[in-house]
DNA sequence: CGCGACTTTGAAACCTGTCAACTCCGGTGG
DNA sequence: CCACCGGAGTTGACAGGTTTCAAAGTCGCG
C-alpha cells in the first residue's frame, strides 16, 4: 500500500497546485508559469454539476481540494463513476487536448476547488510548445495504460478481487488506516458493483480478520500480507 | 452502420500503409515520408505470438493485412482480447510513444503483415518533431475516448446490449452483411463473454427476425431498425 | 426532532459462467 | 479414399455470483 504523503492544505497558488499535479510533473519552471498564467480558479458546492457530456469542453481541470466525481451517463439513465478525482489529479484533459466534446459528466462529490486552464489557451499553446506537447503525450500513455488496468480489473476480477484491489492500492497512513475517498455508493459503482455487494464483501473481509472498519469511513488493515494475496488473483476461489 | 469502403490488397508499400492508418491521418506527404524510411515489415503466421506483456516495447505496429489479436493476461492465465487490429489499425503505440513496457501481448488471429516503426527511432523523432508529436497527442486523446466507450459498454450493458451493439458498429457491405473479424470465441472474448453465451445471444437474435446467418461466419442484418433500438439502451429488458 | 440520503442486511430472481455432450469441419495419416 | 483427430461452435442442464427488491438501521443537517 502506498503511503500517503503530504497532507494539503486548501488555499495553495494557482502555480502549487499545477506543480502538485501528475501530468505536468516533468516541466520546468517557465513552462510551468506558462500554464499558470492561463488558469483560471473555479470553486464547487457539493452536489454542484461541473459540466454534462456531449458539451464542448471548458479546460484542463486539476483539483486543487475536494473531490469531483466523473462519470457517464448511458440513455437509460444509469451511470457509471469513471474517477473520483481528489487533489493533484486531472480531468476532462482528454477533451481539452482532443479537441473534441466531453465523454463524460462530472459533478462535486465534496465541495471542490479547481484550477482550470481553458481548451483554446490550452490548444494555441500546444501549437507552439513542443515540449509541452511530449510532456502531455507521454502523460496521455499513462492515461491509456491506467484505463487498460481499469478494464482488466472490471472484466476479470469478481467482486472481492475488485474490492481488496481498490484497498491495497488505496493511500494509507502509517499506521495502515484508509480514508475511503468518497461515499460507498460511488465507490461500489466505479468498481461496476452495487453499494449493497461492496457492503457484503467489506463484511466478508471484516469476518475473516482481514481488515477492522473505524468510524468515520476508515478502514483498518489488520492482514496486509492476506490483503495483498487476495488482491492478487482474480475470480475463483480455488488454491 | 458504417459502409465498408475499401477491400485492401495485400501487397501495399509502407507508405501506403501508413497513409492508411488513422493515427497518422493529418501527417503531410513530408511527415510521412519521415515515417516511412523507419519503418520494418514484419509477417507472422497464424497464431505466432509477436510480443509477450512485459516486454520492453519493440515499436509501433500498423497492420497491413491479416488480423492481429492484443490481449492481457492475469496471473492465473484468464486472457481479456483488448483489441482485434484489422489493416490500418495500429497495436503497441501506448508503450511505444510512452516508453514503457507493453501492457499486453500480442499474436497473429489470421496470418498477419505489419510495417513497425521502432521506439527508439520513434521516440528520436518525438523529440525533434512538433507536429509529429501533436499528431500522436490527438491520436491519442481519441484512444483514450474509444477506451472509454468499452469501458461502459462492458459496464452498463447486458449481453444482448454488447453483441447488438458490436453488431451496429461492424462495418457492413451495401446488402447489410457484415462480415465477423476473427473467431466468434475472440470477439466473445473481446466483449467479456463466453462463447457459449455469444453463441446463446445470436440464437435470440435469429429467433427475433433481427438477423440471419449466412454460411462463412457472416451475418445478414434484417431488422437493422430494432437492432439500432436494441444496441442503444442496455441491461433492463423492459420496453 | 424529523426528514432524507446513505448503509446494511436478508430473501428471491436473474444473468452468465461452467460443465458436458454433440455436431461440424479441416487436416493428417494409414 | 476413408478413418481418425482436434479445435471451433452449438446446445442443454446446472450452479453460482450479483443484482434486485424490500425493510430496517444510521448518520448528518435544516
Amino acid at each position: 500500500m502506498n503511503i500517503q504523503s503530504r497532507s494539503q492544505k486548501s488555499p495553495r497558488t494557482d502555480e502549487e497546485v499545477i506543480r502538485s499535479c501528475g501530468l505536468f510533473r516533468g516541466l520546468d519552471d517557465t513552462q510551468r508559469a506558462v500554464l499558470t498564467s492561463m488558469a483560471v480558479r473555479k470553486r464547487f458546492k457539493q452536489g454542484t454539476p461541473i459540466f454534462v457530456q456531449e458539451e464542448a469542453c471548458p479546460g484542463l481541470f486539476v483539483v486543487d481540494h475536494g473531490l469531483v466525481r466523473v462519470f457517464r451517463l448511458a440513455p437509460n439513465g444509469q451511470q457509471h463513476v469513471l474517477h473520483l478525482c481528489g487533489p493533484g489529479q486531472t480531468f476532462a484533459e482528454v477533451a481539452a487536448i482532443g479537441g473534441f466534446a466531453l465523454p463524460a459528466c462530472a459533478d462535486a462529490a465534496q465541495p471542490a476547488g479547481c484550477v482550470m486552464i481553458p481548451t483554446d489557451r490550452l490548444q494555441q499553446e500546444l501549437a507552439l510548445n513542443h515540449q509541452l506537447c511530449r510532456q502531455l503525450l507521454t502523460g496521455m500513455a499513462f492515461w491509456v495504460r491506467h484505463f487498460v488496468q481499469l478494464l482488466e480489473d472490471i472484466a476479470l476480477r469478481d467482486a472481492m478481487g475488485r474490492v481488496t484491489r481498490l484497498l491495497y492500492d488505496s493511500p494509507c497512513d502509517a499506521s495502515g488506516r484508509i480514508q475511503l475517498p468518497g461515499a460507498k455508493k460511488d465507490l461500489a459503482n466505479h468498481l461496476n458493483l452495487t453499494s449493497e455487494t461492496f457492503s457484503r464483501v467489506l463484511r466478508r473481509l471484516a469476518e475473516q480478520g482481514v481488515i477492522e472498519f473505524d468510524q468515520d469511513r476508515s478502514v483498518h488493515v489488520i492482514d496486509a500480507q492476506q490483503l495483498e494475496q487476495l488482491s492478487g488473483q482474480s475470480q475463483n476461489t480455488d488454491q
